[in-house]
DNA sequence: TAAAAAAATGACAGCGCTGTCAATTGTTAA
DNA sequence: TTAACAATTGACAGCGCTGTCATTTTTTTA
């Protein structure tokens, strides 16, 4: 039923051990050993033993992402995208949602680590922003590769996959001004979040690109929830008709949502009288009405990335980059409109 | 730096093969000897290792969750109860989403199941009510539990937790016969899922309690998603006010938040002209204004009975039951009012 | 009190694979 | 052509644990 090592040592007439070589790619198997086993491996539909490679060697073929994030649908993309760059690979994941603002969690994930034969950790914000978080790990025998928020590594403490809000939110921000906008508010998310600090500069600079003078009673301090849209947008759009915005740059895709509800109950019509904004492409994003302009960023394709990243890491290959940029795309729906 | 059976065993001043019998809580171990050696295996920080437990015995120590969902919040939820349940009892995750559509699929899990050694199987709707693919799961050396809408198990192939939607759409309908409501439309999901059929008998069974005549042109079909409920409210919505209903039960929350919409869109206030509930508490819930009236199902919880029950079966103990049942609670908000 | 039965414990092989190192084969330079 | 070297392959131990079965200790019974 289950073929083993040594099935397919017989099957291609040589020694487990060449098989063993075989399947880790390693140099010094000659050519036509090589196929021979392939075929074997093949016709018996082989899998190595996961269980008994960790037991045996001192190489691990499981990785883990460790996560704390309120967004489930971010989580699931990451799992999907890690999961097929392992499934690729022949790699294990292990999943491990924890607390960040719990004191135990390096200890925590330590003794995962210790305990599991953890070959590399894949780490997203929060965590990936928390440093001496970062560099307890880095103490053990681990890998790690962290997804952040920036156009580069802040660090070389490990590789990183950057996603560069900035741009993005420069683009976005830009793309208001195209319509015709000048007034563009700015709903920030939580301040202590490297994603808020970047799309707020990225705001900044397609203002400062375009000669827009910045007029910081338009920066509301908020964080990333629905609640936060809506009160935020009560305080922007209460004052007056002709000083108050005409576009709304809303942090995430809740906050843009949270907007939305509050200009319907204040009777401004989208995207006529206001143009809301969001960022990430949630899906969320297409359960409003009108369904909002947001900033997509591909986080299953992030995710797999990283992971290939992670695991060349282990492999210790050496022809690999140790850091790679992605910039969210606009997508244009119908919550932003002419000015 | 990482304790082994070894350690303990001479810590404890016996055998390994003693060690191993009280890990696995197995009798016929004097209880002084079992002191000893948990006193070892405290002092040591001992956790047995996974992989030559997996390879050395006929047990396995991992359990899969296989899911096809596009309710990323649901899973997560799930995910969470499972990993707290195999945190507790040493057995390991596996996570494998796949497409309950695609031909293969039980091909794909077949094999999975095979060169991973897993133990057992945790299934969730739509996976979970397709009949054939659980056989042929069944016909495999691994024990299945399933997580299925209805108020007993349907077959029995494998334990159950069942969620009881009929009594909570029943729940949920009295409600609003409370208020007043006599004209309570449903909104129904994807017609192909139990818990769309269990949530509209419940909501039958109600009306039929209080005498309340059921009329047919009340109900929409739909599928779970915003854009249905925002269409089937419109359309409910469109006909006269004097017979148009005054209450709407929407078979999810994603329904009830487009339903929310349309008629904000068409200017009925709500609860004032229209109530609506809907169903699941998802995070969905509270993001909209006002909040929906809804039945709360802890998934997290109800993931980690599932859980226990199906290591318990792996453990092969007899005491246990098969079947457990939840019954989701109402939780009143602000979408709901009098008549 | 001794013999028989039962309970508790341990010795040992082996799960499927990898690491080490030795043996074999092929290749190059003299 | 042959010694010297490099490339390729294989034999074997052992990773940490469990299953089997033998051995020792304790308890029960006559």
């Amino acid at each position: 039923m289950k073929a083993t090592i040594n099935d397919v040592a017989k099957q291609a007439g040589v020694s487990i051990k060449t098989v063993s070589r075989v399947i880790n790619n390693e140099t010094s198997v000659r050519q036509l050993t090589r196929e021979k086993v392939q075929k074997a491996v093949e016709k018996l539909n082989y899998q190595p033993n996961l269980s008994a490679r960790n037991l045996a060697g001192t190489k691990s073929y499981s990785v883990a992402y460790i996560y704390d994030n309120p967004n489930a649908y971010y989580i699931i993309d990451m799992q999907n995208g890690i999961l097929s760059a392992c499934k690729e690979q022949g790699f294990e994941l292990m999943i491990h949602p924890c607390d960040a603002k719990n004191e135990k969690i390096t200890e925590e994930v330590v003794s995962m680590v210790k305990h599991a034969r953890i070959a590399g950790l894949i780490l997203t914000p929060p965590l990936s922003e928390m440093p001496d978080f970062v560099k307890s790990l880095l103490e053990l025998d681990v890998k790690v590769v962290r997804i952040m928020s920036g156009d580069e590594a802040p660090d070389d403490l490990s590789p990183c996959v950057m996603v560069n809000d900035r741009d993005a939110a420069q683009t976005i921000t830009q793309h208001l001004i195209d319509l015709g906008h000048k007034d563009i508010a700015f709903l920030a998310g939580d301040a202590d979040h490297m994603s808020t600090i970047e799309r707020y500069k990225g705001y900044r600079k397609a203002l400062k690109a375009s000669n827009i003078e910045f007029d910081k009673s338009l920066v509301v301090e908020g964080e990333y929830s629905f609640d936060s849209g809506v009160s935020g947008a009560k305080k922007l759009m209460s004052i007056d008709k002709k000083t108050r915005p005409s576009a709304i740059f809303s942090c995430n895709d809740e906050i843009a949502a949270g907007a939305l509800f509050a200009a319907r109950l204040m009777n401004i019509s989208i995207p006529e009288q206001l143009s809301i904004v969001g960022f990430e492409n949630s899906p969320f994003s297409r359960q409003t009405w009108p369904k909002l302009t947001t900033a997509d960023q591909p986080n299953d394709i992030i995710a797999e990335d990283a992971a290939n990243l992670l695991i060349s890491q282990v492999r210790k290959q050496k022809n690999q980059s140790t850091m790679s940029q992605y910039v969210p795309k606009l997508v244009i729906r119908d919550s932003s409109g002419e000015c």
